[in-house]
DNA sequence: TGTACATCAGTGAACGCGCGTTCACTGATGTAC
DNA sequence: TGTACATCAGTGAACGCGCGTTCACTGATGTAC
């Protein structure tokens, strides 16, 4: 495996990968109730059990630590998008299932990586900067080409006048209501919705700004 | 006028009125391009020809000066809302006139006052803190509630099942996807939408997702 | 099977940097008589 | 119309606090012969 930049060195032993994981875990848990600027280093190793040398000894500085658990998060989510792009998955299937299927996987995985979702999306608006702005965008650019393609070639269900703007904005539509629902508006109170209302209202309101009559659906 | 919280001492001279405005004036210029936290009062008080001990001869602290420029904002901006929802201006206009008419406004506004609005935004999530998060749900508070009443008032051109959440919902979409889009899309350089476009365009998925037939539009 | 040596892992006190904030002081403006 | 005094405004160097980061050191693990 190469060396990653972010990493001072990979683990070599049993003992260190484990201290990295725990490293992991306890920051993970601390950003579900604290964003990343709130955590402090000695904060996660208190709570890891191990120090603050033996975080460094890991991790080239703080932000090698989001970057790692970023690392963790988007290795389980690509191949949840490859699964969903697979060739032979949306074959035959109505734009209906296509784009309730792409909001399922969003939803359900935004909802399970609260935590760290939220503070990667905070760094990304924070620093204009690189790693993360880059990152943010991987889910978008994975997913979102495959499936306006798939939309697309159905072109003939859909009554917006132009489908390609449609397609796009009411992907960003999903995804930014989706994204500001699930990680932010717990915070503030706002209203509740559950999983299954959420896609069933987001796959709605993206199918009918395409114009897809409802006999089709 | 009473004392505002956030400030030391209301200007008592036309040379201090003038010293305020100039650094509210460099600030915001400041947060065209930067967020409130890469801003320092060293670079403001430069920018506004003044010292730093002028600053704090007015401002209690840093975050006074968010609130100064948030206030000033939502001086202008609650006006606007108070003669949008005026009882006479929606009277008897058709449901997609009204939403048309409220995403406009929003739009303009957001799209004039981005510097402000972006470290508004931004504030009220790195501190879940009480005085940021409570001015943020303002626009709301102040304009939803009055802009799904009138639009249940028009029920029978709603066709979605649950008028209730999908005005709600919508309005989210409509809101989220707006601010999301001028504020934090043209940071990563995102696909860029015309004014009008995206006005018309947020209007049209609002209406289709509440489910008005396009000939009642 | 043991010994020597190299590298990996881990410890926690001390350091240092960036900025927000204070403070002692000077000058400007307003008011009283 | 001038003088004395109070308060407002403004200056900028110095301070100090919170964390991220370093560093000198100890112990654990692995390898060679």
């Amino acid at each position: 495996m190469h060396t990653e930049s972010y990493l001072v060195q990979e683990p070599q032993q049993v003992r260190s990968q484990k201290t990295m994981n725990q490293i992991l875990d306890a920051a993970a848990q601390i950003l579900e109730t604290k964003i990343f600027e709130e955590l402090t280093i000695a904060e996660v190793v208190r709570k890891a059990g191990t120090s603050v040398g033996a975080f460094y000894g890991r991790f080239k500085d703080k932000d090698a630590l989001l970057q790692a658990l970023d690392e963790r998060f988007f290795q389980v989510f690509e191949q949840e998008i490859k699964d969903l792009l697979a060739p032979s998955n949306w074959a035959g299937k109505s734009i209906s299932h296509v784009i309730e299927d792409a909001t399922r996987l969003m939803v359900e995985t935004y909802s399970t990586e609260r935590g760290v979702l939220r503070s990667l999306n905070l760094k990304a608006r924070l620093h204009g900067d690189s790693r993360f702005k880059k990152r943010e965008q991987r889910a978008w650019e994975e997913l979102f080409p495959q499936l306006q393609e798939t939309l697309l070639a159905h072109q003939e269900e859909i009554t917006h006048p132009n489908p390609n703007l449609a397609s796009r904005l009411g992907f960003q539509q999903m995804f930014f209501t989706m994204r500001e629902i699930l990680l932010w508006e717990p915070l503030r109170g706002g209203p509740h919705y559950e999983t299954e209302e959420l896609i069933a209202e987001l796959t709605r309101a993206y199918l009918a700004y395409l114009g897809v009559p409802e006999a089709q659906q």
